[in-house]
DNA sequence: CCGGAAGTTGCAAAGGATTACATTTGTTGC
DNA sequence: GCAACAAATGTAATCCTTTGCAACTTCCGG
């Protein structure tokens, strides 16, 4: 059931069945129709393998990330897959579950495949996977790399302004001792908000004491422990801005269990906002990290790569701060407010 | 860049080359290992368009999902990811987004793709979809279909054996008023979940007085509606089975917010066991689908069919109930369980 | 040292679409 | 009604691998 079936039965060449399928201009209308007929009577179904062997398209695109469990993932991977659809592109996903040997494989499986772009979304790279992609001229975007990386587009989060917004709302709500709970320092995303928190603090004049940073993992079960941590403290902290949203929901449930109310006793932002964040109880206040923002730029970097456009280099994104009610005046609700 | 650059380099034909790529027996170890040379030294890639259109394997599967932002999609996807990628097939999804005609869409475009099997885990299926698929000889393997469709295996969930489960441990606490909040009807798993909680409570011996049915819609905002609409009756369940977590979560904070407690005033049990069922508080007893299993019985349902093997047509995955913190004796912690 | 089997390797024909270029058909103005 | 040009269509080469078959080696027993 090839091309040629469909040529036959339509009475015209193959190449005027592949101009109708590729809907080229130059095909007249009553072609056409007739055309569309035979391929639907016939049930016919190109041949993607062909078509992008001969044409050198694929119409696909690979996204690397590192874990689709991670609820951030899905809804990136809907928005960037529901914009490709739009421009008739598919899209496959490769995890690479914080490995940099699977990144490498990733690149190379997603390379074989020939795909029109590769966006990376994962912090875990490899100098080998990154050499195979150089050695090619397949567009790539990088998400959040504290470096530029071959000279290919990285999209940014501007994470010192979400904190600021934080550590702002906290001060509003009367806190100064304001902790953070950070990501593991191999993940250098983690490291980098881990950075940006500090430099927050700095910009909000809030550095005179020791930085106070509790190390996680970046999940639930990282947050329980250090919710236990933080309150057999002599004097804890009465607010704590999480590294994502994951470990909040830990410090909550651990807080739940040592009978410790939130937010009266401590006022807990968390980062990324997901749809977690409106489950938990109470709703967790949370900096907003925009996947439909970070799934356009990406495509439309990759897409710029693509038809030869210039590529623009950097791309920052601005989160936003999401109050909830795991913020409050500090002392309770009966605390008052700080002008 | 092709083969016969390695070929030339290697001083050996295509053949050869390709033969090494394909791991064939047939080739001397010292020339194996001189074109593993050359295929490093030069960074060949191979062609995958190519390399299937010869040979009419595409080591690709698909996945037809509904929505990749239901965690319960994630895990499945990761699992079944897992246990291609040891068989060296890579995986790709679509997204039906609960749409007959994404459906249809989906389906068209991984046969475009070649894929080597489709695992169908969604329930708005197609005529028009149906017909492409069986027009091709493509393995495929279906979740939870109410009947067998063209012949084509289908894993289904013993629901009955799960919520008989459920309804033995309420009954266990106390309970006699239990109630059940279903999906919506439009969903075909929605309402075999609801019928097989009907035929639990038959089984139970429970069904002297009306079957007690809400209506939700399988998301956290339909838990939430149906909370406040229980709360207010003059008589409410002291237990309620709903038809997936989702609700469960909604029906956790609305009672939250009606200032209700749960378990005391309320036992409540989801389905699936996502991670969300430890991330919420009180923490969720659930009934648990193993999306492990799943995955390797929709893969080797499809492994089977491509090579020829004969099919296992029926295969029933049985959940398990997973007992936390949201069910309790009824009348709350003071009530006395029955025997 | 030969015949034949078994093991290696090469030759060349697919596989199904796209596309540059050639050719035919249609249109327009006069 | 015809030249000149534009539009539509066809021809055939090409994309890169795989693989059936043929050809060549190697090895062995006799």
């Amino acid at each position: 059931m090839d091309i040629l079936a469909v040529a036959r039965k339509a009475g015209v060449s193959t190449a005027t069945v592949s101009r109708v399928l590729n809907a080229s201009p130059k095909v007249r209308a009553a072609t056409a129709e007739r055309v569309r007929t035979a391929i639907a009577e016939l049930n016919y179904v190109p041949n993607n393998s062909a078509r992008s062997l001969r044409s050198g398209r694929s119409n696909l695109m690979g996204l690397l990330i590192s874990d689709v469990r991670n609820p951030f993932f899905p809804d990136l991977i809907e928005h960037f897959e529901s914009l490709a659809g739009q421009h008739g592109i598919d899209v496959t996903f490769v995890n690479t579950g914080y490995s940099e040997e699977r990144f490498s494989n990733g690149v190379r499986r997603l390379l074989e495949r020939g795909v029109d772009g590769i966006a990376i979304l994962t912090s875990e790279l490899s100098r080998e996977g990154i050499d195979r992609l150089r050695a090619t001229n397949t567009p790539v975007v990088f998400l959040n790399q504290p470096t530029v990386i071959g000279n290919y587009p990285n999209i940014t989060v501007d994470y010192v302004k979400g904190f600021r917004d934080a550590v702002d709302h906290l001060r509003m709500l009367g806190h100064s001792r304001i902790a953070f709970l950070s990501g593991p320092p191999t993940l250098s995303s983690a490291t980098r908000r881990r950075k940006a928190f500090l430099a927050a603090m700095r910009a909000c004049g809030m550095d005179k004491e020791e930085p106070w940073v509790f190390e996680g993992d970046h999940k639930i079960a990282g947050g329980r422990l250090v919710a236990q941590q933080l309150f057999s403290m002599a004097k804890p902290p009465t607010a704590l801005i999480c590294s994502n949203d994951m470990m909040a929901v830990g410090v909550l449930q651990g807080a739940s269990q040592l009978g410790v109310r939130i937010p009266d006793a401590l006022s807990l932002i968390g980062f990324d906002d997901l749809f977690l964040c409106e489950a938990v109880q109470p709703a967790l206040t949370s900096l907003h990290l925009s996947r439909q923002e970070i799934a356009s730029r990406a495509f439309y970097a990759l897409q710029a790569g693509r038809e030869d456009m210039p590529q623009a280099h950097a791309s920052v994104i601005l989160p936003h701060l999401v109050v909830r009610s795991s913020t409050a005046p500090v002392g309770g609700s009966k605390g008052k407010l700080k002008r």
